[in-house]
RNA sequence: GGGUGCAUAGCUCAGUGGUAGAGCGCCGCCCUUACAAGGCGGAUGUCGGCGGUUCGAACCCGUCUGCACCCACCA
């Protein structure tokens, strides 16, 4: 490793050109990576002195693929990690991933189709078996890329939510919760998917608006009927009452009276509710207590009987001529049939109305009465609601903590059990004459005749909700959940801002004796096409990030990620910008080239003040103010603009001029007097520290380069950059009035249409201007040849209180040039007139703050100044 | 029905009171010996509409319009 790392003699022929014009991140991603890994760079200590920094990981489900959507988020840890792990941090990022029990039951489940078998031809025991040989591979594929973005993860603490250390914790905190009440079993109205077969909870239920029919039905007879409506028609079925609003007159009569209801043998009573809204329709309602939630509670406060007319298939089991029947076919059967009998009043009317649908496979959702484990979650949202209330906890950004707060504060109960097989099954046990038993992870279950284990598992987010401290060993005392929790930042998508952030933090402060899961909750946006479209499969606007990966490599696309993210706020991502990103790669990669190729060193003292060139002073001064910017950004979250002000700084600052302005002093024909060696010296520096700064985000160029640059070790653990607070103003203006002059030049001479490599001949006066020591680099810059014999000069250009003097030979084009100087002018006296009209604003003097009144008036003298030259220049044109 | 946020260059977005910005795209000229995945130069905006506050508004206030998202047990 060390064969490369000796800074070539300038001069010398044996320059550095092992490293290729081209950066290929195929030649040095893995082989860096498994260097990493090798050296347990990205592994924890808890027994470390050192202050600790502590990530973990939104566990991927085990059965998917990573998507962009993953690539930001381990971008974002990555580099937060990164940063930290330079700044001397004992950083843990810890990696793992969840069983993701439905979704990664119901892949399993499509396997199983495939080859004509469903789970009960397996049983569950082989079913859990198979799903279980299948984590082993699906899991591998992640891991492998979660490899190939670079994530620096403590492999060594790999977990699964499913493991054995994570299930005694979930067995743990449900008997805790248990025994404190907070868990109980109760018979309610939940969502049930038709399909999955399973109870879900209110947020796995997405609402979508959809088309349906209302329907209006008449029960009863005569006087004594009452018109409801309905977009469910064969619940009414179930029906055993109608609803009306206690004050309704219309309705006062029918109170508690009985009628009939159609299509059955059955009466049912009209009761008053005041959950009745009488401005809505008909102001009476049907009521279907076994089959809607709402109608659950109206039949619990009237005491009227749960009539269950489906089963878990939603089939119709009522007897009748509807039995056997899908609730859809019912739909449709029940309105003939009812519209035979002339119940259904004027016609059905189309209905756009909102519906829930399985958030897993988009089944409309069945509400259904049936006996549920349930956490009681007013105590513990509370507690969660206060952390962040009290600050104990941050949201970033702000904004979000109100969607929080809104979800904390008006949460209902949490149905945890699912009818599924892959999941942790809950620890209870019933016995023969109806006992129940909550067995922990050390406690043998009750033996004996009778005696069986609900069948029922867990939601899947119940053991998520234990990850920060489960991955660090809980229940167990160790080392690592001393060190590590509370974990210092969990950043995630605001969308499972519900499903799994309020969640930890209401078991986290609930098991971790009211120590917040994390300090600072980083919210990031969801990635989105490059027209700001939502992702989708059947939008067909996914994109693989591996795909990206191979094609421009892991920093290109990451960068890219980071670029984009601002807190909370989505982030539109297309290909051309992963190109733009891969080119950023490149030009990094060949300016550390060109520094290489002319001896750029980091040996040795940086050489003080005194000894440096303005240009040397500029870059540093600018360097340690980036330095500090970038942290600054860091430690907000405010990945794209780190990005951003790397990316300029970078680019605008150290490649296009830094290295531009060097070219002349490597050249040996900086007059000025500015020193190659200090040149290389300066250079070699800043590069170094832009290296450092850049490698959180874009770890695998960085590292290559910079272990060639400095013969380092590695920069995973090199130390981030310090702000020395070194800061030259005068330096940056100087370099600022270089750059004015040798754009200005540049302009005209493209307006003139000069070739931009032809040499012109011109006199350079710099007499009353600091930019002497500029001469050379200025002349090389524009192309200017020194003047000859005979020289006499086409045009004049003043710029920056200097002189260029050029011959163009006749060539140069002065009706252009007068054009463009007179738009100048008129931009020039528009200045001059707005300023002056500020000036001599009479309030604005007296309210305006001094410095603003300070700038203006300096804007004022350049506008006077630069008419006064353009005027010269004008006056100068034939 | 509530709540939050957004409307700025062709596209996607920064910019919270003092001369309108970036990336990509576009136009022109260049293979100038680190890089054509590059260099240089250029064009482009009634900052959604209307009012108000202010010496001064993309920014603060009101209002209108159009989007987006979240929550909610509207038959």
């Amino acid at each position: 490793m060390t064969e490369n790392t000796q800074p070539p003699t300038h001069g010398s022929d044996s320059a550095p050109a092992d490293l290729p014009t081209q950066y290929t991140p195929a030649d040095v991603e893995e082989r860096l990576y498994e260097r990493w890994v090798e050296r347990g760079y990205f592994e924890a200590d808890a027994g470390s002195a050192k202050e600790p920094y502590a990530i973990v990981i939104p566990p991927p489900n085990v059965y998917g693929n990573l998507h962009l959507g993953h690539a930001l988020e381990h971008t974002l840890i990555d580099g937060l990690t990164r940063r930290k792990r330079m700044q001397g941090y004992e950083t843990l990022w810890q990696p793992g991933m969840d069983h993701a029990g439905i979704a990664t039951q119901n892949a399993v489940e499509r396997q199983l189709a495939k080859e004509g078998k469903s789970r009960h031809d397996l049983g569950r025991e082989a079913f859990v078996a198979r799903v279980w040989r299948w984590k082993a591979e699906s899991g591998g594929q992640i891991a492998g890329q979660m490899r190939r973005l670079g994530d620096g993860v403590a492999w060594s603490r790999d977990r699964f939510t499913m493991d054995e250390g994570l299930s005694r914790a979930v067995q743990t905190i449900f008997k805790r919760l248990y025994e404190e009440g907070l868990i109980y079993r109760a018979e309610r109205i939940i969502n049930w998917c038709p399909r999955c077969l399973t109870a879900i909870s209110d947020i796995e239920v997405e609402y979508q608006e959809d088309d349906g029919e209302l329907v209006s039905l008449r029960y009863g007879e005569g006087e004594d009927s009452v018109v409801v409506a309905t977009t469910r028609a064969e619940t009414m079925l179930g029906d055993t009452a109608v609803a009306v609003h206690p004050d309704d007159p219309r309705y006062t009569h029918l109170v508690g009276r009985q009628i009939a209801l159609p299509l059955t043998d059955r009466t049912i009573p009209v009761v008053a509710d005041p959950h009745v809204d009488p401005e809505f329709g008909t102001g009476a309602v049907k009521v279907t207590p076994a089959h809607d939630p709402n109608d659950f509670e109206i039949g619990r406060r009237h005491g009227l009987p749960q009539l269950t007319i489906m089963d878990e298939n939603a089939v119709i089991t009522a007897h009748g001529p509807f039995q056997g029947l899908d609730r859809l076919e019912a739909r449709s059967a029940v309105v003939a049939a009812l519209r035979a009998e002339g119940r259904v009043v004027a016609e059905t009317r189309p209905y756009r109305h909102s519906v829930g649908h399985c958030s897993r496979c988009g089944t409309t959702i069945e509400p259904r009465l049936s006996m549920q484990w349930w956490v009681k979650v007013a105590p513990l949202a509370k507690a969660a609601g206060d952390a962040v209330r009290d600050g104990r906890v941050t949201i970033h950004p702000k904004e979000m903590s109100s969607r929080y707060f809104e979800w904390v504060d008006n949460m209902h109960d949490w149905c945890i059990s699912r009818q599924l097989w892959w999941g942790h099954r809950i620890p209870v046990w019933y016995g023969p004459d109806g006992e129940t038993v909550c067995v922990g992870p050390d406690e043998q279950p009750p033996a004996g005749e009778g005696w069986h284990q609900e069948t029922d598992v867990l939601d899947t987010w119940f053991s998520s909700a234990l990850w920060p401290f489960s991955t660090l060993g809980w229940p167990e005392q160790t080392e690592s959940l001393a060190k590590f929790y509370p974990n210092t930042v969990m950043v995630t998508g605001y969308d499972i801002l519900f499903f799994w952030v309020a969640r930890m933090m209401m078991f986290g402060l609930y098991a971790m004796e009211g120590e917040p899961p994390f300090r600072t909750i980083a919210l990031h946006g969801m990635v989105r096409d490059q027209y700001g479209k939502k992702m989708s499969r059947s939008f067909g606007n996914v994109v693989d990030p591996l795909e990206w990966m191979d094609a421009y490599g892991a920093d290109a696309v990451r960068f890219t990620l980071a670029r984009g993210a601002n807190p909370g706020v989505d982030i539109p991502i297309g290909e051309d910008w992963v190109q733009a990103s891969r080119n950023f790669a490149n030009k990094i990669w060949n300016a550390t080239r060109f520094a290489l190729l002319n001896g750029a060193t980091v040996r040795g003292p940086l050489p003080g003040p005194e000894e440096m060139s303005a240009t040397d002073r500029w870059v540093l001064s600018r360097l340690n103010s980036v330095i500090s910017e970038t942290d600054t950004y860091y430690d907000d979250y405010q990945f794209a603009k780190v990005s951003d002000a790397l990316f300029h700084f970078a680019w605008d600052e150290v490649f296009d001029w830094y290295v531009e302005l060097s070219k002349s002093v490597f050249a040996g024909s900086a007059a000025g007097g500015r020193s190659a060696e200090v040149t290389r010296r300066v250079l070699g520096e800043v590069l170094d520290v832009t290296l450092r700064l850049l490698h959180p985000v874009m770890p695998f160029v960085t590292e290559e380069l910079w272990t060639t640059l400095t013969g380092g070790e590695s920069l995973v653990v090199a130390d981030w950059p310090r702000d020395s607070g070194f800061r030259d103003a005068a330096a940056e203006e100087e370099i600022a009035a270089v750059r004015q002059l040798v754009t200005e030049v540049r302009r005209f001479r493209a307006d003139q249409g000069l070739q931009p490599g032809q040499r012109v001949p011109a006199t350079l006066d710099l007499a009353g201007t600091s930019l002497g020591a500029h001469e050379e680099a200025i002349r090389s810059l524009l192309r200017l040849q020194p003047a000859g014999e005979g020289f006499s000069a086409t045009a004049t250009l003043p710029v920056a209180g200097a002189t260029v003097a050029l011959d163009l030979s006749g060539a140069i084009d002065f009706e252009a040039e007068r054009k463009r100087l007179q738009k100048d002018l008129a931009a020039a006296e528009k200045e001059l007139a707005q300023t002056s009209g500020k000036l001599g604003n009479e309030s604005f003097l007296a309210k305006a703050p001094d410095h603003v009144v300070e700038k203006i008036r300096t804007r004022r003298a350049a506008a006077e100044e630069d008419i006064s030259r353009i005027r010269t220049q004008l006056a100068r044109l034939p």
